[in-house]
DNA sequence: CTTCTAATTAGATGTATATCTAAATAGGAG
DNA sequence: CTCCTATTTAGATATACATCTAATTAGAAG
């Protein structure tokens, strides 16, 4: 499972863990209400109610027909459906902590490496200068131009051989330069 | 659905709405851990980790093993799997607003029938009467001893017939009396 | 007994968010 | 257009709780 996924089943009990909200999904599952109804029914004030299902909303749990002004409010039943199906498989659980490991080595590559704030070494393995590479790439801001200059700088204060730390950031994609400006590529989505 | 089946769902919901012990399971998921193995894969102290698995320990979906001051913590699949099965149906959700109109109707009855905090009459109807029993009786703290007289005051704040409202919740079982003692009994548990 | 290590408990702090009031939006009726 | 009603948006407040540090407990080894 990658992170993402586990960042909207995550999104999900997250929803889920509000007692307002299981009894607005109870409410609905007999069919439609409107936000002043749910208000009256839930002892609550409107504005809070349309909080709650803005949330709903969110995960495409409830869905709305407007009539007049009033919104009514109803269960959209694929939504949860989905979600019952394959949630709790042991395969499942297993694997939301598919990457916890691997971010665990790269702290330890990082803290191995480092000194004070300084870099000790390049390690020579591949795997291991590329954490380094990333970790220092992360330095830069997404969006902003760096001279030739400015990049040096900031490698050298980690490292004084900035020319191959630059170098290697470019090979890997991580930095992109044109007509000596530099700027960070944005990290593949989470 | 009683009201304590839902508390015990939202627990569980509030429990899995946290990105660390989603991952915490996951790690227990392929075998036993101690807290300090736990500590170094998420990056987090001891305490926290500490404190993550009390609360999955309260919901059962975890086991404790001891050896020497090492614990080691092992999934306990019984718990998840219980969950699993009849959570999502809809007869479920829809048990989770039972009480919803009940309590909206009880609300309704006690604002119709209170003006500036006092009670403007005592309804006719057994059930609209047993409403304003339960609300006065709530007023009484549970565990504390009154005398008639302190019965009297209380009850003469919202209506001037303290007599019959306090025989009443006699009759209904909400105040006990002996030797002119008086004392609120529990209500029924949640 | 003292020391070392692993974990838990206590207490403090910061962040997230449920709820409210007040203001803004928007449909419908006169 | 103005008024009324239903809802949403904005902003403020208060509570819940994840996390940390410091202190405590408790096993194991010298």
């Amino acid at each position: 499972m990658s992170d993402d996924q586990l960042q909207i089943l995550l999104a999900f009990f997250k929803t889920l863990a509000e007692e307002s909200r299981l009894k607005i999904l109870g409410l609905l599952s007999t069919g439609e209400r409107s936000v002043g109804e749910l208000a009256a029914l839930l002892d609550l004030k409107e504005p809070t109610v349309s909080h709650h299902l803005a949330k709903l909303k969110e995960l495409d749990l409830v869905e709305v027909r407007a009539e007049g002004n009033t919104r009514f409010y109803q269960l959209k039943r694929q939504g949860l459906e989905a979600v019952n199906k394959q949630l709790f498989s042991l395969e499942m659980i297993a694997s939301w902590a598919d990457d916890v490991e691997a971010e665990a080595w790269e702290r330890k590559v990082l803290t191995d490496f480092f000194e004070n704030g300084r870099l000790k070494d390049i390690p020579a393995q591949r795997k291991k200068r590329d954490v380094i590479l990333r970790w220092l790439a992360s330095q830069f801001e997404v969006g902003r131009e760096y001279t030739e200059m400015e990049v040096n700088d900031l490698i050298r204060k980690i490292y004084p051989d900035s020319a191959t730390l630059r170098r290697e950031m470019i090979e890997q994609g991580l930095l992109k330069r044109e007509r000596n400006i530099y700027w960070r590529l944005a990290p593949p989505q989470a």
